[in-house]
This record gives C-alpha cells, structure tokens and sequence, in this order.
DNA sequence: GTCTATAACTAGATAGAC
DNA sequence: GTCTATCTAGTTATAGAC
C-alpha cells in the first residue's frame, strides 16, 4: 500500500510539473494576465477543471514559477562566486556559459523571459513581488563582489562595482530577450566582446 | 465660427493626448491587459464613458502610442546616423545621449519599458504588431551600418556588425528596464564603459 | 461634452456526474 | 482522476440622461 502511495506522489508531481512547464512557456510569451488558465491547461493536456486539482489558482502557479527561477538563479551566481580561480577567470566564464545557454537552452531562455516581465510589471501577485524583492538583488550583488575583488586583483577597470553588476546582468537580459522574440533571426554577440568591458586591457 | 471649430479641435487634440500620457504610465507598469480602461481614464481625469469619445477602443490607445514610440526611436537613430562627425564620434554620442536621458527622462524610460514589453509579447493588437515588425528592425539597421563604417575607419572592434548593433540595443533596453523598476535605487554605469566594448583600444 | 447606469462578454473558479 | 456544465466577478464598450 504504502508503494502505491508513493507513486501516486510522483504522478502528482508529474502532473504538477506539466503544468509549470505548459504555464512558463505561456506566461514567458505572454504574461500573467493575458494567459488563460483554459491556455495552460490544453497546453498541458488536461481540462480545465483538472488543472483545479493540481493548483488553486493562476496566481499560484505563477508564485510557484517565480521561486523556482529565482533560486534556479541565485544557484548559477552562487556557483560562479564559489569557483576556484581569479576574479577574470570568473567573469570570462560566467558570460560564457551564459551566452551558450541563450543560444541553446530554450527553457533558459524562457525563465529569463518570464523574470524580465515580472521584474518589469507591477501588475503581480503579492507574493510573487515578495519573492522577487528577496531573492532578485542576490545574483546583483554577488556579481558586485566578483567585479570589487576583480578591482582589487587588477583585471577589472575602475568604478562602482554595483554599476558594473547592474550593467552585467542587464546586458544578459537584454540579450535574452532579444533572442526570444526574434529566435534564430538575430545575431548574438561573441562573449569576449561583452568581457571587454569590464576588463582591463593587456598590453 | 471657423475660429471655434479650431479651438475645438485643438482642445479635443489636448484632451487625447492626456489619455495617451496616462495610458504609456500605465500600460508600461503593467502592460495591455492587467491596464484597465478605469485606470486610464480615472488617471486622465474624466469618467470612463467619456473616453469612449476619443479612443474607440483600449487596443487603439495602444497602437497609437506603439507608432508614437517607433517614430521617436527611428528619428533619434536617424539623427545619428546623419550627424556629422567619425563613426566613433556617432557611438559615443549616442550612448552618451541615451544613457542621460535614461537618468533624466522619465517619460523616455517609460516609452522604453513600454516597447521592451511589447516586443517581449506576443499579446498585443495585430496593427501594434506590424507596426514593431516594420519599424522596430530600423534602429538595429541603422546601428549596424554606424558600426560597420567604424570598422572601416578602424575604430570599431571586429566582428559581425549586426551581432554587435544587438549587443547596443540590448544593453540600453536592459538598462532602462532596471532603472525604470529601481528608480533612484539602481547605479547606472558610466557611458564610456559602455562605448568601451565596441571600440578599439588606443594606445 | 460629461456623467451614470447597464448591456454583453470574458475568464477564473466551482460543482457534480462518471 | 477526469470531464462538462455552471456560477460568479469583473471589464469592455454602449446607451441615454443632463
């Protein structure tokens, strides 16, 4: 009995996750309020209803999405803060891997979607704006400190390190978003180009 | 008589453009669909049937303000382009430009949001659509072609000069975006930094 | 020109059959 | 668990009084 249990969660699970998948894409593209629950839910092969039995609600989808990105966000900075090597080395690699995953990870490329619209609209649930307030600033002020000790060490040209993360992470962002309104018809720069300017140059 | 029909005119012209002002706050906070058409007219001073004499419709708010926005940014990206001077010259320039009236501008701050969203969405009017599929590439061409004639001249880096008119558009729109959301809470980097990627290093 | 009241519609959420 | 049918709230757009 307790086996049947079991797999019942992971179905569940399963299904859940269906729907987070349907609604991303959904919401990515189109946003909170202009996606219908009836959208998501044919999007995931189920009827309305059913969608019911898995959330309560849109809102809550959309929360659900919100935190998943954000920590799947601050995981990525976390990651680059704590590898070993120089502050250089950090950057040139975090702009690497970031640029390829454009490029290739569509559901990359949607989360990014789906936060930049969130960031950029007031019109959220409460707690999704909660979450956004905690969790969004981290990636920003861990590339801060990369960028400060990068100053320190000599590779990273002067100036507020704050600004030179802002500046970082709003590049990322523009870039995606680019990428997933005009898909393979647009051009995406080279990251050696975008390291260039944080960089000091070598003779 | 001629003369009143005139003012006429001229106030309804007045009366029309208070709604497009409160319509871009509005819609580039939350964007087409969670803006209701309470919120423009309460915010334009007047009740919501009143509207209806000037707009016939929410979507062609909308569409007027998306042409509106277009035109600006084609003209600004033309003026560019014809000012005098070396192609360096043009880049400085304009990221110098931009960059100032992100800090000082607050209605271009919002005109940028409100296209990032738009282009970020596919749930806008089909003649908002066409609009930004006529208009919106003109900005990139027009960079492109900036960047190419610094290559020429040799003061612009290598590489694919659409590539590299992308990474100049995404930059701005990613850094509006954040000063839009941030306001006074967001450092914005220097200009020159900026330029810094785009250009050859001298000596 | 301006407002209030309302019609018509859409979409989120629920109920109940299977 | 799954569906269809329905309720209900909220919003666009219109009608009609002043």
């Amino acid at each position: 009995m307790a086996r049947t249990v079991e797999q019942n969660e992971r179905m569940r699970d399963a299904r859940k996750e269906s729907i987070r998948n349907a609604a991303l894409v959904q919401f990515s593209k189109k946003g909170l309020f202009a996606t219908r629950i009836q959208d998501i839910a044919r999007s995931a092969g189920m009827s309305q209803g059913l969608l019911y039995h898995y959330y309560p609600s849109k809102d809550a989808i959309y929360v659900d999405l919100i935190d998943e990105a954000l920590d799947k966000l601050m995981d990525a900075s976390m990651f680059v803060r704590d590898m070993d090597g120089t502050a250089e080395e950090k950057i040139r690699f975090a702009l690497k891997e970031l640029i390829q995953t454009i490029k290739t990870n569509d559901r990359f490329v949607q989360t990014t979607r789906f936060i930049a619209q969130a960031i950029n609209s007031t019109a959220i649930p409460d707690e999704a704006r909660k979450l956004l307030d905690e969790k969004h600033g981290i990636p920003y002020q861990i590339m801060a400190q990369v960028m400060e000790a990068g100053q320190a060490e000599g590779s990273v040209i002067e100036g507020d390190p704050q600004a030179l993360a802002t500046l970082f992470w709003a590049t990322i962002t523009g870039l995606a978003i680019q990428f997933a309104v005009w898909e393979n018809d647009c051009a995406i720069p080279e990251d050696p180009i975008i390291a260039s300017m944080f960089l000091r140059r070598e003779s």
